[in-house]
DNA sequence: GGAGTAGAGGATATTTTTGTCCTTAAATAA
DNA sequence: TTATTTAAGGACAAAAATATCCTCTACTCC
């Protein structure tokens, strides 16, 4: 609906890393595909692609795997939404016109807007670190029960 | 982003029909698709859904064409978005987890729900008609210039 | 150095969405 | 009735998104 399986895939797979890679422990594919409930090739380009990207980092070898550094800056939500899906797929108009703005709305153009601008606003200041904490505390999840 | 083409046709097409065929007339298929910029063949097939569907009119041979009834109850915007991209388009979870709720929430869950909750109430309650008129009055557009 | 492990990346497969084409059916008008 | 017009609908094609597989490379440990 409103992301492509491959940037969901993408935020769960950078939320379980944060919270399970702390003091310098890796996940591997498999470990990371099974905890977030995805298709385990098709987890592994989404990342290698963070990983090439410095949104994430990797390790190969025995013990490698993925992790995310912890002295690194937190990671905002829209960094892997404008990597994974484009810059753009924010700003898309409505009903797929080229240019839609205030001077050539298209008729859902204020609707959309004032839902859109204000949910990627709020995606581009909350942290995976922070939905992380929601998890570990119990308040939101990952996955089915 | 947010329908998908067919919606998005759907959509433009039904308030181009609106705009166009008061008072009997009647519009081809190649009219409509000229007039919205979509894909002639295509198109014929959206609008052969929205005809059997009964959300627009349609009639074979000379001078024939698609149309809506005038003194039919006016189109809500969510009837064709849940007639081509389904009912549950507007419910499903950000990250994609089959139940997300109140009391299983994936972590976005919060910030979309009251946006597109706001969303749907508004598309369950603005008519194609509204839309129709918006455009007529040079308010809004259903193409680029 | 050699064996084994784990990600990188290219090639390929499947599915869904989007788009086209062609024949049939229905309506109109001459 | 016959020719013409226009939508209906089935079969097909192309493109994009999703998913898999296999080989290569880098790393670790012995």
């Amino acid at each position: 609906m409103m992301f492509s399986k491959s940037c969901e895939y993408a935020i769960k797979a950078v939320i379980h890393l944060c919270m399970e890679t702390k003091y310098g422990s890796r996940l591997s594919i498999a470990q990371i595909s099974e905890a977030i409930d995805s298709p385990e090739p098709f987890t592994a380009k989404i990342l290698q692609t963070l990983a090439r990207h410095r949104i994430i980092s990797s390790a190969k070898g025995p013990g490698g795997g993925f992790y995310v550094e912890s002295k690194a800056e937190p990671i905002k939500v829209m960094e892997i939404i404008d990597l994974i899906d484009g810059k753009h797929a924010f700003e898309r108009c409505g009903l797929g016109l080229k240019e839609c703005n205030e001077d050539h709305p298209c008729p859902i153009h204020n609707e959309f807007k004032s839902y859109s601008s204000k949910l990627k606003r709020l995606l581009e200041t909350k942290t995976i670190q922070e939905f992380a904490s929601e998890i570990k505390a119990g308040k939101a999840f990952l996955v089915n029960a």
